[in-house]
DNA sequence: TTTGACCTTGACGTAACGTCAACGTTTCTA
DNA sequence: TAGAAACGTTGACGTTACGTCAAGGTCAAA
């Protein structure tokens, strides 16, 4: 046999039976005077070997070192292992799909609302479309959500549990009205106190201990080298730049009196 | 906000953020005088957008044109297709952990029986460990078993069925036997006519058939420019590399017989 | 002042081949 | 018998989504 018909004989192309001499997963067949490769019928039954082990998903490294090991024990390990990766696989797709399907039913309703499951849901519920202030605090949770892993996310949204019962998401749209209403006030304006005390009872305890964990100046002083995780307050500062003087006076005194709180 | 700040609030790498700017998902932002670039929310909330996309399983190329084509439309067709990729992706996973959970309960017995769960069915009855023909045979259905689709693995099994019933099993095992006795003997072996004759009459009718489409010489015209699947009879010759001369012969008879019966 | 953490651009490495390129060999066909 | 297809050879670059140096400039604190 030739390189083309061992190629066709085991359904895999020349480039293919090539590469795999290249990485020593398949000698090299004698050669003919003319230099051409001559295949024997073992060399097709190893090729196929080789496939089948590809073809479940091992690597072709993978594939070489249970190939030298040759005969049993090592591959049941990498088989099981494999398995269980095909499995955590499987999983992670399912999860796609979920957070696809939450796509496809949010994308007409807000075309930027891309989240996780439960976070779409609880936006559903907290933000009226008519608010630019909701549509910011959308936005930053919206960041949070990104930037977390899954247990991240699970944590944010119980944090944001009380502010779905029916009474706090009355409170919380009067409060967005408010803010949006300073949109166009200084940072002396007299409406600023009080909106930022009822903003403060507004927010779940446990959420303002988190976000006070996550400001600049709230560094235990844990490894000497290192500067904790290293990205407190940057978000603070970005908010505070997209907001009115009056709104960041607002969050400036929040972020105050949480800190006081501690 | 700096690169790093950047990063570190969407939960990605410096690298990352860089490699969008240089595909164009992500707007460069403004230079400071020290050449940093400095970020503002929005580039974060734009970042987070990228990452979802990407997080669901659409590819950097794909992002960039639905984000080119903002709002609407088009994002939901691919997000459809994207689905029923992932789907198709799933299903993949599942067939390939079948054959590994297969392979796994095979290796001890054939180390190299790493086949598609039926075809080990079948290959657990047929062939008896001790017999060297039963082996080249077990090779060659694997070969086959490798080279074909999913649709053709099926037909394969099915051509075989025939061959597991109680009494073929015991004829096939007794032409083993015959056929191995053949290992050190010559072409012109008295017994070689009635092994051939009993082989013919033991292959199941559209067996014979599909291996007589598989020979070089039955070609039917179809494409002129075209050598039909070009592969025919290459393993043929090289089965016969490896038999006795005897065998060989035997085989030879086979090919004959079953050719003129077309 | 020096260290260390940050930033800049540029370029190479990854997995498993696909796809030329540039060339020699075999085989079919006119 | 010649020319065209179809095969074979090695070598090298392209693909995806970044990771990881390299070689240097900037900025804060010790």
């Amino acid at each position: 046999m030739r390189i083309g018909e061992l190629a066709a004989l085991v359904g895999v192309s020349t480039r293919t039976v090539r590469h795999y001499h290249h990485l020593g997963l398949l000698p090299e067949p004698v050669r003919l005077a003319n230099g051409y490769r001559e295949y024997r019928l073992r060399d097709a039954v190893a090729l196929a070997r080789v496939r089948r082990l590809a073809e479940v998903g091992l690597s072709l490294d993978e594939i070489r070192d249970v190939l030298a090991d040759d005969r049993g024990r090592e591959l049941r390990e990498v088989l099981v292992e494999l398995d269980a990766d095909l499995a955590r696989q499987q999983e992670a797709i399912g999860v796609r799909r979920a957070r696809l399907a939450v796509l496809l039913a949010e994308t007409e309703l807000h075309p930027d609302s891309t989240v996780s499951p439960d976070m779409a849901a609880v936006l559903r519920d907290l933000s009226p479309a008519d608010s630019a202030f909701a549509r910011l605090d959308r936005e930053m949770l919206m960041l949070a959500d990104t930037a977390a892993d899954p247990a991240g996310r699970a944590e944010l949204i119980d944090l944001m549990r009380p502010l779905t019962e029916p009474e706090a998401l009355a409170r919380g749209h009067a409060l967005y009205e408010r803010l949006d209403a300073l949109a166009d006030a200084g940072p002396d304006d007299p409406r600023i106190p009080a909106v930022a005390a009822d903003l403060v009872a507004h927010l779940p305890a446990e959420m303002a201990a988190a976000m006070v964990a996550n400001l600049p100046g709230a560094e235990d002083p844990a490894a000497p080298g290192s500067r904790g995780d290293g990205e407190g307050g940057a978000w603070l500062e970005a908010l505070s730049a997209e907001l009115s003087p009056a709104q960041a006076e607002v969050f400036r005194l929040v972020v105050v009196t949480l800190k006081e709180r501690t």
